[in-house]
DNA sequence: TCCAGACTGGACAGAAAGTCCAGAGGGGCT
DNA sequence: AGCCCCTCTGGACTTTCTGTCCAGTCTGGA
């Protein structure tokens, strides 16, 4: 299900067998992709969880810090997903019997399901009410994100096709959130909203200002 | 197993069977015990966690605020056990038929083990040390009142005659808790500490550097 | 093709954040 | 008391961010 590989290449025939059984074992949450390390494009991508497919460049950073190391077993790491899902990654780089890099393997874990699970069963006979919704993220630029995130994954649109309304939408709710009050905010909110700073102020003081323009 | 009741009490005979399907519906983990409310005593006890049993004094506080009530139904509630146990409870008063307080049945569940489960899903595939500490206060400067509150009740030394080294703990704390990534928070922290901004940037400085002081 | 609305990048003023320092207490020691 | 050392103070000053503005570019729709 799900699976996309080009069987004309050897590299893909060579590991898809590899790439399959791991994504059957770990079920519908997680991806297995291969990389093409020379032209940084997906070779083959099983179960993908976003929309990319074979021949899509492969996503930026997340093969960044690979190439210049020694070693070829990189992570477990965290990614964040746009709409908010959290993944832990592994990443192998893999050599032809000549020892040349040949593909990269990266394991994509949806770590989403777990921790629901793991909410789930420590509400269970909880007498306590959870925490309100809140922001138990130490660190602002995660609540960004999550608020982002949440925000995409409740209408289906990425960072990317927002509307001026999303954007008002979104910057609406960091606002509540408190994040501004934070140095430094507006310019990650910015990048994290891929708009320059300028459009930020701008969409903000829109909000923040007695809408005049509700009665023409 | 494990079960303790007094048969000669037409009580215990009357609400046993009861008590002993809720303690095995619950397995081992929820301990069911019914009071006498006069005389403040156990009359049974199913799965006990601790050393009670029959005849033993009820414990302290797991009656407390039940009798003057209305309500016959109470909980779920939060208990905790010497062994730092979590437990769940909930009590009911059970009357005779002509309304008069017979007995008073509480489940208390241990809600340890399932907590421990959410951790291990949690746990699953998570590269990244859990969150270093919460502190979910949405308010940054109730979090400023909260910490310089503590340390104050903990050394029993108020603002006005701290030290300088109560003052360079005190600004660890904060500083720790992110306190100074708040814009506007410096003079708060200042006029909260009754000192002055160019002290607190100073003491700052002094946290924050190689502390040459340390070797003489 | 042209227009209108939206975004950009850069310039800029104003506000905070930090730094620095001379001078004012204020204990403790002799 | 008188002195000294340590610490805090208030203010001046530099640096870093914030928020505003605008001319110019991009883009989707009529």
């Amino acid at each position: 299900m799900g699976n996309v590989e080009d069987p004309q290449d050897a590299r893909v025939r060579l590991w898809a067998p590899v790439a399959q059984a791991v994504a059957l074992l770990l079920g519908p949450y997680a991806e297995v992709v291969l990389h093409d390390p020379d032209t940084d494009r997906v070779l083959g991508i099983w179960n993908p969880m976003t929309s990319r497919g074979v021949g899509d460049p492969s996503l930026l950073g997340e093969l960044d810090d690979l190439e210049p190391s020694a070693q070829d077993v990189f992570g477990p790491y965290e990614k964040l997903l746009v709409d908010g899902r959290r993944l832990t990654s592994v990443s192998a780089v893999l050599r032809d019997p000549q020892g040349r890099p040949s593909a990269v393997l990266c394991i994509n874990l949806d770590r989403t399901p777990l921790e629901q699970a793991a909410a789930v069963l420590s509400a269970f006979g909880a007498p306590t009410v959870q925490r309100p919704e809140p922001l138990f993220e130490q660190d602002w630029s995660e609540r960004i994100q999550h608020i982002i995130g949440s925000y995409v994954r409740e209408t289906g649109r990425p960072v990317e096709r927002m509307t001026r309304q999303d954007r008002l939408a979104v910057l609406g709710r960091l606002e509540e959130a408190r994040v501004f009050a934070v140095r430094r905010a507006a310019p990650v909110v910015a990048g994290a909203l891929r708009v320059s700073r300028s459009t930020v102020y701008g969409l903000l003081a829109e909000l923040r200002s007695p809408n005049a323009k509700d009665r023409p």
